[in-house]
DNA sequence: TATGAATGAGAATTCATTCAT
DNA sequence: GATGAATGAATTCTCATTCAT
C-alpha cells in the first residue's frame, strides 16, 4: 500500500481505538478488540503503533491538538475578556461532550510514562491561556482585582469537573451558560440588581 | 487467632489497599501487591473480602461516610447560606487533599456494579444538600436569583475538578478561599467596589 | 469431651460430608462447606480425619459395610438361587436409590490411592457372592449352563449402570422387578410360553 | 501460520486432552498439563477453545458422533431383532473399550451446563433406538412380551455398567457374547434344553 | 479439644506482544 | 505490508492444611 492508504489505516485504527477505549476504558480495551473494530489484524496495529500505550497517547495528542485549535479559533473571533471567558468555557464543555472519557482515562493507568508529562504541559498551557485572559480583564477593569493564576486554576478545575460528571453521572448536564454565569457573577446579590 | 486480630488484619488490609490503589489505580493494583503491602497472604485477603471489588468498595464506603460526617458537623456550626457554602467547599477540598484518588478511581473500571449506584446516590445526596443551601440563600435574599439545582451542579463539579487536579497535577493547589470567593462573587467588577 | 461425644461428632461430620459430597461432587466439596454443614470448624474436621481423602474414604467404607450387611441379611432369608438373585438385585437397586453418587464418586478423582484398592476388594467380594449364587443355581439345575463368573460380572455391571443412570438421567427408574425378569428370563420367547 | 496448521494444532490439542482427561479425570486435568501434553502453550489452548469446558465437550461430541455412526452402520448390515440387539451390544462394548473414561467423566463436574443436555439427548436417542429394536422383536414374535422401554433401559444400563467396569476394575472384561447371551436367554433353564 | 485466621501453591483465564508465513 | 497463531507472564480467586490461641 502507498503512503496515503497507510495514513488512512492509521486514522481508521485511531477512530476505532477511540470508540473502544471510550466504551471499555484503557485496561479493558484489548488489542484484539481494537483490531477487530478497526477492521484489521492484531499484527496490523503494531505496524502503525509501537505498542498499546503509544496508540493511546497518539489518540490523546490528537484530541489535545483538536481542542487547542478550536479554542484558538474561537478566541480569535471574540471581543473582550468576559466574552473570551465565555468562549473558553463553551468550547471546553462542548468539546468534552463530544470526547468524554478520552479526557479522563488518565495516565495513572499507564504508569506515569512520558505521556503524562505531555498532558501536563498541555494542561498548563491551557491554564496559562486562561490566566492571560483573566489578567487582561483585570487590567482593563472589567474584572475585579484577584489572583489571575488562582482564578485560572479554579475555572479550569470547574471544567474538569464537568468532564468527570459526564463520565459518571449519566444525567443531563446544565448548560454552558450557567457555568459562565457563575464564573462571571458569582452567587451574591449585587447592589441595585 | 481471635476476633480482635481478625479485625485488626482487616484494618491493616484496608490501609494497605488504600495506599496501593492510590499509587497504582484500581486495575493495576494486584491482589498480590496489596497482600504484600498488608503483610499478609493472597488468601488472607479473601478471608476478609469476597473479592477485589468488595475490598475497593469497602474503602470507598468508608470515605463517603467520613465525608458526610464531616460535612454535617461543619454545617451544624455555621450561620447563613454564604457561610454554609464556604464550609461545604472548605470541607470538601480539605477532605480531598487527604483522600485524593480514592474519590476518582471510578466505577467504570469495576463494571458498573452496585458500587456505582451507591456512589451515585452519595453524589446526588451531596448535590441536593448544596442545592438546599443555595435555595435558602435565594429565599433569604442573600443570593441572587438563579436555578438552585444548576448552581449546585456547578459548585459540585468545581469541587470534583479539584480532586482531578490533585490526582493529575502534582502542583500546589490554590486555597479553598479562592474557590469560595469565586463562587460567591464571580469575576465581574461590582459597582462601587 | 469424652469418647462418646467424640464418636458422635465424627458421625455428624460423616453425615454432613455425605450430603455435601452428594451435592457438589468430591472436588467441589470444600472442607469449609463440610465443616459448616457439620456444625463444626475446619480445624475440627482434622481432629477426626487426617485429611479430605480419609474423610471421603471413611464414608465409602461405611456405605460398603452397610450394603454388605443388608445383602447378607436378605440372602439369609431367601430360598433358592432365583430368589437369591432377585434379592441381590432388589437390595442393590434400593441401596443405590438411597445412596446415589456415593457409589460413583470414584477414586479416579483421588489419584488411585489405597482407597481404590479397598473398593476393588469390596467389588470383587460382591461379584464373588453373585458368582456363588449363580454356581449354585447351575449345580441345582435351576439355571442353564453358563460361566458363573462371567454371569456375575454381567449382573454386577448391570447394577452399576443403574447407579450411573441415577446420577445422570434425572428420570424415573424402571422397577427392580424388570431387571430381575431380564436376568432370569432373557428376551427370547420360550417354547410353550 | 496458515489455516492448515491451526486445524492441526486443534487436532493435536484434542488428542492430548483426551489422553490427559482419561488419565486424570476432568477436575484434575489442568490446562497447564494439557498444554504441555499437546506441545503448545496455555494461551494456545484458549486460541482454539473458549475454555476448559468447551475443550472437554468438543471431545465428548466427537465420541458421541463416532458411536452413532458406528451403530447406524452396524444395524444397517443386520437381519432380525436378535441380531440387532447383538450388534448394538457388541458395538457399544467395543467402542467403550476404545474410549473408556471419555464416556463416564460426567457432567456433574461441569456444573450441568448445556453439555449435559446434549449428553442426555444423545443417551435418550440411543435408548429409543434400542426400544425400537425390542418393540420390533416383540411384534414379530421373536421376543417375549415385555415393556420395550423398560427393557431398553435395562440393556442400556448394563452397557453403562460395562463402561464403569472398564474405568474402575482394571480386569479383563468378559466378552460381548456373554452379555448378548444373558440378554437374549436369561438365566433360567428352558424346557427341553 | 476446638477454633478459625493464615498460608501459599495451584487453578482457569486474559492479553500485549512477536514472528513465521 | 498484513495476518493471526503462538507465547508466557500476570491476574483473580480457591482451598486443603496448619497452628497459635
Amino acid at each position: 500500500m502507498n503512503k496515503r492508504s497507510a495514513e488512512e489505516t492509521k486514522k481508521n485504527i485511531l477512530e476505532a481505538a477511540q470508540s473502544v477505549f471510550t466504551e471499555h476504558g484503557y485496561a479493558q480495551a484489548s488489542m484484539r478488540i481494537i483490531a477487530r473494530a478497526a477492521g484489521t489484524s492484531v499484527g496490523g496495529l503494531y505496524l502503525h503503533f509501537r505498542n498499546k500505550e503509544e496508540l493511546y497517547l497518539t489518540l490523546v495528542q490528537d484530541r489535545m491538538k483538536m481542542l487547542n485549535d478550536l479554542t484558538e479559533e474561537a478566541l480569535f473571533k471574540v471581543d473582550g475578556p468576559a466574552e473570551a471567558i465565555a468562549a473558553f468555557i463553551s468550547i471546553s464543555i462542548e468539546f468534552a461532550r463530544k470526547n468524554k472519557e478520552m479526557l479522563i482515562l488518565q495516565g495513572r493507568e499507564l504508569g506515569f510514562s512520558f505521556g503524562l508529562d505531555r498532558k501536563r504541559a498541555f494542561l498548563r498551557e491551557r491554564r496559562e491561556l486562561l490566566a492571560d485572559i483573566v489578567r487582561k480583564g483585570i487590567n482593563t477593569g472589567v474584572f475585579r482585582e484577584c489572583d489571575a493564576d488562582e482564578t485560572a486554576w479554579i475555572i479550569f478545575n470547574m471544567l474538569r469537573g464537568v468532564v468527570v460528571s459526564m463520565v459518571i453521572d449519566e444525567e443531563v448536564l446544565c448548560p454552558a451558560e450557567a457555568y459562565i454565569d457563575m464564573v462571571l457573577h458569582g452567587l451574591l446579590r449585587r447592589n441595585g440588581r
